[in-house]
DNA sequence: TTTTGATAATATGACCGACATAAAATGCCA
DNA sequence: TGGCATTTTATGTCGGTCATATTATCAAAA
């Protein structure tokens, strides 16, 4: 199910506006924004919208505001990067490579630890709903947009089988992580059906209650999941690269 | 520095109120909250102020809103946990057992990674910045709260020279930790000077760019720390029941 | 000339009342 | 009873007004 990319609700439609200007670096950190009838008027709508949309993007810690002194960005160090609506808004669109290397790089800490936990506690409910995730994958076939829906419920659950709040609230970022994969596998059809045996082999070491061994079939499946990305990124430079040369081929 | 309990802006304060009622559970996961109007007359405030702190909860995933339906209480895994001011709403004043097991066990799982991933690729002045906080934890002596200041940059330092804007976001997260640890400590005032040469062992790894060592000494680290949280944790409860004692003690 | 203190200017914070919109609830009719 | 038009209602949006906290200004004093 596609979220809008413009949501009709102005508030919401506002806020993600300002905050894609904030992390693309167009208005930089300590900058004041514009007075808030300025972008009032900027956005078309009154200052009480935007009002609701700056204390949206108060909540996620991209701004402070100060009586007289204005509205400015706060340092990234504040951002939080970890919240689900600000991990859309960053690589909405197009995933920079750097961005997809962090995000890499955070799943490969915290996934495979997740599941060697859920592995020695998760409840056999837990288990078995991951489990059913891992069916509706296999039933998916090579239609990577059925398939990518249960993927983020498989890891949702064994986060969820941890019982720990925090890593429950990590599922966010997982979620991120997978729709980029799955936006960047247009380049590659088949990318995604090849994980099916590695969530197999994390779901036969949770059932079998074995934690050392769930971490390093987690882990095998996110250098997978590595390697997919960085050949779905390299694929793309290569192709744009390409678009480039033609074009300036036409021009000549 | 501590920030206000009660802060004096209409809207942060009515937010966090409302915030406490949820992660409470009072008000429970699923069910609809009073009408704006009736929320406005609860708190006091205008419906605008209201619904200002309603974009907030809803920034941070704990409320949804539809037209004519009311807002309701989403369910705990869309809440975001790993965000600072959720954190501090959740175990202010009295932090429950579980919250710190939880808290305790993502610790373990992140910091060692990211204090691995800085002895390999922290800057010199990253590593210089985090030698600062370490020179000023031991400047501060017995006291307590002049440590716990140093103590959280230091921790940070490590998360922002890993360059890894995920990891750096997850310092809200050691926040609210170390907080609620040196709030604890009022019960064993000698608690955190201990700390000290695991810190001071850390350093030195990371300066010798060792990142398995880096990584068993935060390891370390993780474990005293966990010691003194549950013994802090059960002198609590004994205290409790000790009092509880005494009252009935005085009753009959 | 520099400092200090009163004063004015101004951007965010709070409030009010009205209307728009969407979706749930109602009730009518077949 | 079932489907459809209508009403109801809670959130969404708007414009305007006043409050409040700082910054900026400027004049008097050291």
């Amino acid at each position: 199910m596609p979220r809008d990319a413009e949501p009709r609700q102005s508030n919401t439609h506002v806020a993600r506006e300002i905050a894609k200007l904030i992390v693309t670096g167009v208005w930089q950190e300590g900058w004041t924004l514009p007075r808030e009838i300025e972008l009032a008027s900027q956005f078309e709508v009154s200052r009480t919208s935007i009002r609701e949309s700056l204390s949206i993007l108060k909540a996620k810690g991209l701004i402070a505001a100060r009586q007289k002194a204005g509205t400015h960005v706060r340092e990234r160090i504040n951002w939080n990067m970890l919240d689900a609506e600000l991990l859309e808004w960053t690589w909405a669109g197009r995933p920079s490579e750097e961005f997809a290397r962090q995000l890499t790089q955070v799943r490969r800490i915290v996934e495979p630890e997740a599941c060697a936990i859920c592995a020695e506690r998760g409840s056999d409910t837990d288990l078995a709903r991951i489990e059913r995730a891992y069916r509706e994958m296999d039933a998916a076939g090579m239609d990577s947009r059925a398939y990518s829906e249960p993927d983020l419920r498989f890891h949702r659950g064994i986060l969820t089988a941890t019982g720990n709040d925090f890593l429950v609230a990590f599922g966010a970022t997982v979620e991120a992580a997978l729709r980029m994969s799955f936006e960047l596998s247009t380049l590659n059809p088949g990318a995604p059906r090849k994980s099916l045996p590695y969530h197999r082999a994390i779901l036969d070491e949770i059932w079998a209650r074995n934690p050392d061994g769930a971490r390093r079939a987690m882990h095998r499946l996110m250098d997978l999941t590595e390697r997919n990305i960085t050949s779905a990124l390299s694929r793309r430079r290569n192709g744009e690269a390409m678009a480039a040369a033609a074009e300036r081929e036409g021009d000549a």
